[in-house]
DNA sequence: GTCTATACACAGATAGAC
DNA sequence: GTCTATCTGTGTATAGAC
C-alpha cells in the first residue's frame, strides 16, 4: 500500500497548547490521508513532539481519533449553516448549501466528509469511540435541518430532513467515488423537487 | 486498533481453483472487516494456502483488492435488478429495490456497499487499481437505471438516474453511520416523489 | 504450484532519564 | 511534560526446497 509524504504544513505552536497542536496535526493528516494509514509517529512528528509526549496526552490512537472527530463537530455544522445562509426561501437556502458543497468538492484538497469516512474506515470495529461521535454529529445535523424546515412552515419536517440528509451523504459519496462534483447539483435539484412536492404552509403569525 | 477473529466459514476447495478460493476468502474477510485491516496472512489462512502460494497467484495485495471488487461487479448489479424485478410500474419497482435494500441492511452481516467502502478506504491512494473498478461499477449501475427509466417513458431519464444514484448511495451511507435501516425507506419515498414530479410520458407503441 | 522459513519495514505503546 | 531509546507484534513480500 502506498505512503503519503508529509504535507509540510506548518502549525503555530505559539498559539496552541501541545495537545491542541497534536489534534490539529491529526486533523490535517487524517483528513488528507486516512485514519488507518496515518501513524501516531507521523502525527507526533507534524505536531513537533515525540511519541512519548503524544502518549502523555492521549491514552491511545483510538482516543485521538475520537478527539479529532469531536473537534470537527462544531466547525462542520457551522460551515453548512453559513453555506445555507439566512436570506431567501428555504428551497433556495438548501439549494445554495448543495451548490456550495459542489464548489467545495471541486477543490483538490476535498476528500469527502470526515465523519462518513471515519464511519466507513472503522466499520469493522463496532465499539470504536469515534463511531459514536460520527453518529452524534449526523444526528445533530439532521436536527438542525428539521428545525429549519419546520420554521419554514413545512408540515412533515421530520421526513423531509431525513430525505435531505440522504441526499447530502449521497452527494458526498457519489462525488468521492466518481470524482465528479456535479452530483451535488443533482442532489440540489432533487432537494428542491422534494420540498416543492410538499404543500408549504405559511407560518402563522398570531400577533 | 481491534482485531477480528476468523469467521470460521468453511470454503469448498473441491469446487474451486486455488485462485478462486483466495478470491472467495478475500471477499468474505474484506466485506466483513475492512481492506486495510485484513492481512494477506489471514486471507491465505482462510483460503487454506500459504503466503507463498498467495504471491504465486497475485502480484500484490493491491492486485487482490482490485480482483475482489471485480468479482463483485456482476453479482451486485444482478442482485439489485432482481430486487427491482420486472413487474409493475417503474416507481413501484424502484421503491421495491429500496425496500429490499432496507431489508438487507437489517441483517447482522450487512456492512454497506463494498465498492463505496473500498473507495472511501482507499481515498488516500488516488492511483489504486480498485478505485477504477468501483467507478466502473457505479457508472454501469447508473446506466442500467437510466435505461430502465428511459424505457418507462420518462423524459429526463439521465437526470433522474443520477438523482436516484445519489439516493441509493446516500441511503447506504446513512444506514452505515446511523445503524438505522429505515433511511432506505426515506430514500424510497424520495425516489417516488421525484419520479412523480416528472410528467410520465406513456411509451409509444407504433404497431 | 505449493511448502517452510525469513527478510525488512513499521506499527502502537512503554521504560526510564531529566 | 518532554526527551531518547526500545520492546513487541504484525505487516507485505521474498528465498529456496520439493
Amino acid at each position: 500500500m502506498g505512503r503519503l509524504a508529509n504535507g509540510g504544513i506548518t502549525l503555530h505552536p505559539e498559539l496552541m497548547s501541545t495537545k491542541d497542536q497534536i489534534i490539529t496535526a491529526a486533523d490535517i493528516l487524517f483528513y488528507a490521508g486516512s485514519i488507518r494509514e496515518v501513524s501516531v509517529e507521523r502525527i507526533a512528528e507534524k505536531a513537533g513532539v515525540t511519541k512519548k509526549t503524544f502518549y502523555y496526552h492521549f491514552q491511545s490512537k483510538d482516543e485521538l481519533v475520537a478527539t479529532y472527530l469531536e473537534a470537527r463537530l462544531k466547525p462542520t455544522i457551522e460551515r453548512y449553516q453559513k453555506w445555507a445562509g439566512l436570506e431567501g426561501a428555504l428551497a433556495d437556502r438548501i439549494e445554495r448549501m448543495f451548490n456550495m458543497l459542489a464548489a467545495s468538492a471541486e477543490k483538490q484538497t476535498w476528500k469527502g466528509c470526515g465523519f462518513l469516512r471515519a464511519a466507513v474506515e472503522l466499520a469493522d470495529s463496532p465499539g470504536h469511540p469515534a463511531l459514536a461521535v460520527a453518529r452524534r454529529h449526523k444526528a445533530a445535523f439532521e436536527e438542525w435541518l428539521a428545525d429549519d424546515i419546520r420554521s419554514a412552515g413545512f408540515a412533515d419536517a421530520f421526513s423531509l430532513a431525513r430525505m435531505i440528509m440522504v441526499l447530502l451523504d449521497g452527494a458526498v459519496a457519489r462525488m468521492l467515488v466518481q470524482k465528479d462534483p456535479s452530483y451535488a447539483r443533482d442532489a440540489a435539484k432533487a432537494a428542491r423537487l422534494l420540498l416543492e412536492s410538499q404543500t408549504a404552509r405559511r407560518p402563522v403569525y398570531t400577533d
